[in-house]
Parts: C-alpha cells; sequence; structure tokens
DNA sequence: TTTATTGT
C-alpha cells in the first residue's frame, strides 16, 4: 500500500489536474490516462542557450548550475556540486540546485570515503548534528544526490553535509526515491544538462476538526524537522538547442511501493511554487524567448 | 548499482 493516510488539502487556485492529484484521501489519481496528457512534461521553445554574461540574479560565483535563476534568496550556500538555500527553522534547506551530464556522473570518486557531516557554515543553533539522526527512524536523505558527482571526490563529499540532507523515510529513500535520482541520471543520455532542483515541503493536512494544520515531526535535541513531502523540479535542456522542457515531481515521505509508477507523482510546477513558497517559471521565463508555453491546466 | 542504518 502507498497511499497517504491523511487528506492532502490545498488551497484555491490549483490546476485541476492537481487538485485531483492531490485530493483527499490522498495521491490516488482519478483522471485516468488523460492526466498525463494535462501535466507536466512542459515544452520551452525559444532560446536554447542563455550565455553567462546574460546572468544576473546570481550573487557570487554560482556560475552555471543557477542558470534558470534563484528559487529564493536567502542564505545562499554554493558548493562544489550544488548551490543550496538554507532554511534555519527547519535544520535543512529549503532548495539544492544541481546539474547533471554525463561528465558530473563520470569518475572515481565513492561514497566509501564519504562521511555525513554537520554543516559548520550555519550557526550552532540551527545546525542538524549526525546524533539528531540516530536512532530516529529517519534516514539522511540526500537532497543533492552523492552519486550525481562522481567527477570529483570533493563534489561528492560535499552532498554530505547535514545541510544538504532532511529526514527521509528510509524504505521510500532506499527504493521509489532513490529510483527518481536514478531517472535524473538517465535522462542525461537524451538531454544535453539536467538541472535538478530538489527540496522538502511540509503540506497542511486536515484534522479531525476539519481545519487545516501544518504539522511536522522534529527529531533530536536539534528539532530537525521531518518534512511531510518531497519535490524535484527537472529543467532538460534538449541537446539540439530547440529548447527545454520541465517535469516536477511530488512524493510523500512515506513508503511508496516501487510498482507504483513514478509518472504518478508527476504535478504541474505551480503546484509547487504554491506549495512551497519558492518560484521557478518566472526565472526560466526569463531566460527563454518563448517563455513557458501552453500547459493545459495552468 | 545506489540508497542507507545498526551492531560488533
Amino acid at each position: 500500500m502507498w497511499r497517504t493516510g491523511a487528506t492532502l488539502v490545498f488551497g484555491a487556485g490549483l490546476g485541476a489536474a492537481a487538485s485531483r492529484l492531490l485530493s483527499a484521501g490522498g495521491w490516488r489519481e482519478e483522471g485516468g490516462a488523460d492526466l498525463m496528457s494535462r501535466v507536466p512534461v512542459i515544452p520551452v521553445p525559444g532560446v536554447p542557450t542563455v550565455q553567462a554574461s546574460e546572468l544576473q540574479v546570481s550573487p557570487g560565483s554560482s556560475g552555471a548550475v543557477m542558470k534558470y535563476g534563484f528559487p529564493s534568496l536567502g542564505n545562499i550556500k554554493t558548493r562544489e556540486s550544488y548551490v543550496t538555500s538554507y532554511d534555519p527553522l527547519t535544520r535543512t534547506a529549503s532548495w539544492v540546485i544541481e546539474r547533471l551530464n554525463p561528465a558530473s556522473l563520470s569518475g572515481l570518486s565513492d561514497r566509501k570515503y564519504c562521511e555525513f557531516k554537520e554543516d559548520d557554515s550555519i550557526h550552532v543553533f540551527h545546525r542538524a548534528t549526525n546524533a539528531d539522526y540516530k536512532g530516529s527512524g529517519f534516514d539522511r536523505g540526500h537532497l543533492a544526490a552523492a552519486a550525481n558527482h562522481k567527477w570529483s571526490q570533493k563534489a561528492m563529499d560535499d552532498t554530505f553535509y547535514l545541510s544538504n540532507v532532511a529526514p527521509q523515510n528510509p524504505h521510500l529513500n532506499q527504493n521509489t526515491w532513490n529510483n527518481l535520482e536514478k531517472l535524473c541520471r538517465s535522462l542525461t543520455k537524451r538531454y544535453l544538462n539536467v538541472y535538478v532542483c530538489t527540496g522538502p515541503l511540509y503540506l497542511p493536512r486536515q484534522e479531525a476538526d476539519g481545519k487545516l494544520y501544518v504539522r511536522y515531526q522534529v527529531i533530536g535535541r536539534n528539532h530537525v524537522a521531518v518534512p511531510t513531502h518531497f519535490f524535484k523540479v527537472l529543467i532538460l535542456e534538449q541537446a539540439d538547442g530547440k529548447g527545454v522542457e520541465l517535469r516536477s515531481y511530488v512524493l510523500p515521505n512515506e513508503p511508496i511501493s516501487e510498482q507504483v509508477p513514478l509518472e504518478r507523482f508527476l504535478v504541474p510546477i505551480e503546484t509547487i511554487e504554491r506549495m512551497s513558497g519558492l518560484l521557478f517559471v518566472p526565472n526560466i521565463m526569463k531566460r527563454t524567448a518563448g517563455g513557458v508555453r501552453a500547459i493545459a491546466d495552468r
């Protein structure tokens, strides 16, 4: 069984497909086959590539990884393998962006040389520690995945900062979430670059009194927040230079049968933007001539 | 293969 026990309810204005996908009773999709025709894989025609000189929103030297802009502008950190925004309240990242291509995926780096470590750049009041996770029942789930950065041991090491980690259901992490990470890597065979933005979500649920509450567990002495869900936004650059495509996923932080196809978790990017407080599409539109075209349920 | 934790 993979459906959520709790009822998920979102605010007005969500796309029909999204509200159907996330409707009361959990994640069972009722739209049938035509749901897929109305959801994600968004073609973005127009400018195929953007020159580095056009980058203006990038604080620091985040470079090519941030080509499509920042989802938010607080607590930005740039590491060897990713750029991230840290949320001191939850003791985990708001989002992490990485760029995958065949070069980033190949190399001799090995996670056996890596250890999860505190992020000393974060104030000790707001920092997760390994002790927080120990015995919690949750995995230290990577946001930017280690195997995405075999090109450099330093790059792989940097994914082991606990600021790039969130408490994740072990079954989810080691099965369906792992499969989603593998899918991201396999897409580098068909696309020039795969930009991946990953983060936690803390979604409201309807409780017994009929009202909506955001409720999440916290673990350890530092009260590291356990996300209710995780998102992944993929920006896929076509190799022929014709433009980019978007795909965005939301998965509940609970066991999911591997029998459930990943397509079942596709959602319109606007759904993630509303739920997360982040913005992706304005950035992408700024970076492309044609903008985001024709999403049926937008 | 990659994702991990726990115990010795």
